[in-house]
DNA sequence: CATTAATAGATAAATATTTATCAATAAAAG
DNA sequence: CTTTTATTGATAAATATTTATCTATTAATG
């Protein structure tokens, strides 16, 4: 049962750890275009400033078709070009939010999403002294119109950030409803039929991984 | 410069990937545990389950030490105790939270991190109309305390959810003064010393797998 | 009590990912 | 104009991770 990593497709398959990595990239070379812009820029460059090494940089650079130049490196604007191509960033793709609470609010209003072609049009919720607010200009609809909005919109990318408790019931609403991709929230596995991706957002991963390192760390001494 | 994966210690490195995969099987025992309680469960019906190999399963249980019986699988609450224990979830870790905006409250209420261990013991912020609040139980204290306040309880974890913009600058005064680990959700990367932890939670990261996987599905037909 | 089947545990193979080396190219320096 | 150097691009090696196979154990069954 069940696949790993890596995502195939017409091309090169391309590993999950380069695509992880390249909005890594992506976000520092626009902060560099805005702090200290300059023409090119070299994957040394790069690596150092980043903390990594410079073949990892040249090797993902390698998945986005970029082409650099012996001696001066990337046309920054080019690489930016080509990662936000290679990444389906270039024009925008709209999403519903499903669960307006502290965190649905945190991501409506996150506002680096427009530059990732994320654009959410509207947050739906179940409770009454939500629903009609407007939050960072996004309407909070009843989530009972839910499906019948997605129908409607042919919107295809579903947020969820609703308690654990409801999440594969409001999962199954947005599937029914022809929801393609869920970017789940929720501190729970939500399971889906073949052909739907779901991308679960798991902070206590992380954090295992941060817990693990420091007792690591702190036991050195 | 810089190495990968892998977290290294006294015994056997542990693959990050196995550290990231038993925070969801302690999820999923948990949850089972509440709502269809067994004495055993075999590595097959968790695999089952979560959508993943059996194979992988044992792997990963064997990091933690789990014992196992031939014919039955492992003893649900051993199985919890072991990857508690191993991931240092079995006592509490005290942590401050720096930035009290959406995401911050968000995290303030999560009520999951107690079962990892991980107690924010209250929040800072800047904004006059923030501080004095309590949220969830928790003091939004002024930020310009967050120096003494670490140096006086010796808390070791600082979890940064503030803007970008001042992102570099907060968690430079939390090493000053003896942080070790820094759980950042700031959307860029926070530059540290050699011998502190940094967890960078990507946002875009997560996207662009999201985003390149739908590209695909969308494609295919 | 013997046999069968399900399972963990151990070992091995396959695959994916990272890192290193080498060759080609073009800018810079002499 | 030639040489040197920094860099990409290509190829190869090393390492990490996943998956498979085999063995031993123990519960269930007849």
């Amino acid at each position: 049962m069940a696949k790993q990593s890596m995502i195939k497709g017409a091309s090169k398959p391309i590993p999950e750890p380069v695509l992880r990595r390249l909005p890594v990239y992506y976000q520092y070379l626009r902060k560099l275009n805005l702090e200290s812009p300059r023409e090119y820029i070299s994957c040394a460059k790069i690596a150092e400033d980043l903390n990594n090494l410079a073949i990892q940089v040249r090797k993902d650079m390698e998945f986005t078709g970029a082409q650099g130049r012996p001696k001066v490196g990337y046309r920054v604007t080019e690489l930016l070009k080509a990662i936000e191509i290679f990444l389906g960033w270039d024009n925008t793709t709209e999403a519903y939010l499903v669960g307006a609470g502290n965190l649905g609010f945190a991501l409506l209003g996150y506002q680096g999403f427009k530059d990732y072609g994320l654009n959410i049009i509207a947050a739906f919720d179940s409770s009454a002294d939500k629903i009609g607010r407007e939050v960072y200009g996004k309407k909070i609809l009843p989530v009972k119109k839910l499906p019948d909005m997605i129908r409607r919109t042919g919107i295809k990318i579903g947020i969820l950030t609703a308690p654990a408790s409801c999440a594969q019931e409001l999962a199954d609403a947005m599937l029914g409803a022809g929801i393609k991709a869920i970017w789940n929230f929720a501190p729970v596995k939500i399971s889906v039929p073949a052909g739907i991706i779901v991308q679960h957002e798991n902070l206590a991963s992380s954090l295992a991984v941060l817990s693990k390192r420091l007792a690591l760390l702190l036991a050195e001494r």
